[in-house]
DNA sequence: ACTGATTCATACGGGCTGTATCTATTGCCC
DNA sequence: GGGCAATAGATACAGCCCGTATGAATCAGT
């Protein structure tokens, strides 16, 4: 198969993109091999190298591409919301529901720190700056007391995902998912500037 | 060197763990070969794969060996405390610093998800634990509201490990490090009965 | 149509992991 | 105290995987 033309370049790399995703999905990023990766994409390293750089610059298109999917995601329903402070925690709750599928929980949460740092610089970046953004919001209402917005984006993300780990180890999360949820709700009412009102 | 009395063999075996654990917070555990490791130990891999089986035996060792360690020094923390809400607010703020340190950020924060598993089983057991009975121990005194001690615990810590990595990130993380304790300050306080009266 | 650049395959070298084998010493039991 | 099983740990081996270097085929521009 040589076929060489500028949109079948961008399908190779589109193909690769979407292998990987589903590969580091299934067996995480340690396990998989390269050379099964790209047959499995009907390609050989020789495109891989070309396209992504190394192995570490494929988990970090992956990465990117689910971390912008997840930002929309979400958006769509911290968007939605009538009340701000409601929107705010709609989205927190949504955000511990997505981080139980299994694509974001083994290749965002687990591998791409490990692999890509601690902080994920490029990557994972639309998701807590929208949260931060948001949090932002709250305080120039006078709805959230003030405090560094980033700060409170990454205790309650970072939160969020350690819980959502707990959750996802049991069969039936639905009990978990509901103590995590309550637990959640207790901790964002201290970000209240009136906490007691909610 | 071929020593084999019976306190000669724990002696390897603490010297490996000791070697791992310094080499694995330098370089970090995928970068680190067990030749290299065995080698700096004066030994070679037989000895590492005799006493653990293999990399990811030498890993959870280490990983337990520090969890242990840094639930010790916690417990020195909200131990000495007079007032237990505040004693539980001293040890978060204490995790919150000492998870900026190197050893603990990579090798228990980092890799040891990756490579162990999301919710670490075994190790990192103690400290999360610990926190979870002493939140439970506030719910019975009135002091916290209802909820779910562990889920409580999870989200404090995790928010605590991903906040260290924006902290360590920056040259001078004290500026940081105040805004992150006083983000916390916020949400611990909702966990309270009484959360207006913090 | 010719030239340079790009896409992707193939071939190669080096390193790392885990296992199997082997030796020597230790502790036990008589 | 001597023989024997067990174990600590070194050495050798096989296999896998990654990254790079090389090469061929096609596309773009003139």
């Amino acid at each position: 198969m040589v076929r060489r033309t500028r949109a079948a370049m961008e399908a190779t790399r589109a193909t690769l993109l979407a292998t990987a995703r589903r590969v580091f999905g299934e067996r995480g990023y340690a396990d998989t091999s390269m050379d099964d990766l790209t047959a499995q994409a009907g390609l050989t390293r020789g495109a891989l190298y070309h396209h992504f750089g190394d192995k570490k610059g494929l988990l970090a298109a992956v990465v990117e591409q689910i971390d912008a999917e997840t930002d929309l995601r979400l958006q769509a329903i911290s968007g939605t919301a009538e009340d701000a402070w409601q929107g705010f925690c709609d989205r927190c709750r949504a955000y511990l529901e997505m981080a139980l599928e299994p694509e974001i929980q083994r290749i965002v949460l687990r591998d791409a720190r490990a692999v890509l740092g601690g902080t994920l610089p490029n990557s994972q970046r639309h998701c807590i700056a929208s949260m931060q953004r948001l949090i932002d919001n709250l305080i120039q209402q006078g709805v959230v007391a003030q405090a560094d917005p980033r700060a409170l984006a990454l205790l309650i993300y970072g939160g969020l995902a350690e819980t959502a780990f707990w959750i996802a180890e049991e069969d039936d999360g639905n009990v978990r998912l509901a103590q995590g949820a309550a637990a959640l709700k207790l901790l964002l009412r201290g970000m209240l500037v009136e906490p007691g009102s909610s």
